[in-house]
DNA sequence: TTGAAATATAAGCATATAATTATATAATAT
DNA sequence: ATATTATATAATTATATGCTTATATTTCAA
C-alpha cells in the first residue's frame, strides 16, 4: 500500500474531521453532488457549503465538472489520498437515505 | 465491519489531524510511551505534549498506567474506534526510527 | 438583452485551537 | 523532611476556523 508522509495525512485528516465535509464525502462516493444539493441535504447556506467544497477542492480530494448551470463535485479517485479516504469511509453507515430524501423532495438536480 | 456515527468519527478525525498526535498515536501503537519520551521526540514543551496527551485521553483513545514516577500511555484497544484508527495508521510509514533515536540516546524510560 | 438561478469570493465576527508561562500535585531519592 | 523528577492544570495570547452578510461571475431562459 502507498505509504503517506504523516503531515500530509494530518492535513487531510484535519479536513475530514468536521461533520459536514466528511458527510459530504461519504455522499460523493456514492453519487456527484452540485452545491444546491448540499445546501438542501444539510440545510446551510450556500456560501458556507461552497467553502467547506472549496476547502476539499484546494487539496484535490474533489474535481468539479460544469453540467450547464451547475458544477458537480466527484470524490478525485487520482488522488494520493483516495485510498485512505476510502478507509476512513468504510468505517461509516451509508448516507443513501439523503440522496433518496433529495429527490423525494424533488431537490435532486437532473441536468440531462 | 462495526460502523462509527458520523459525528462521533469526524470528531476522532479531527483529533488525529494534527500532526503531532497522529505521530503520538503512530509511537503508541508501535510501543507504549510517557510524556518525557514525547517531549523529547518532538522537541516540544511539557505542557504542550501533556495537552495533546490530554486530548487523545479524553477521547479514550488512549489509556494510561502509571509506573512509579512516570505514566506510560497506551493505544486503547477497547475503543470503539480502535480498527478505524488502525486502518488510518496503515497508510502512514513507521517511525521506529524515532524510538531507535531515543534508545540512542539514553532518553528511552526503563522502569523496570 | 434582461432577469433569475447557481456558484464563488471577500470582509467581518465569534469561537476554537495550540502554544507559552506559571503553578500545583504526586512519586522518588537523599 | 526536603529536594528532585514527572506530570497536570490554569491563565493568557495568538492564530485558525466556520459562519454570516454582501457582492461578483457565469449560465440559461424569456
Amino acid at each position: 500500500m502507498e505509504k503517506i508522509p504523516i503531515e500530509k495525512l494530518a492535513t487531510v485528516l484535519k479536513l475530514l474531521g468536521d461533520k459536514t465535509r466528511l458527510t459530504m464525502i461519504l455522499l460523493l462516493k456514492e453519487s456527484e453532488c452540485c452545491v444546491c444539493e448540499f445546501v438542501e441535504v444539510f440545510q446551510m447556506s450556500q456560501p458556507a457549503i461552497s467553502q467547506h467544497v472549496r476547502k476539499l477542492k484546494d487539496a484535490s480530494l474533489i474535481t468539479e465538472t460544469r453540467k450547464g448551470q451547475w458544477i458537480f463535485y466527484s470524490l478525485n479517485k487520482q488522488s494520493e489520498f483516495y485510498e485512505a479516504i476510502i478507509s476512513v469511509l468504510e468505517h461509516l453507515p451509508t448516507q443513501a437515505e439523503k440522496l433518496i430524501q433529495l429527490e423525494l423532495q424533488g431537490k435532486k438536480v437532473n441536468c440531462e
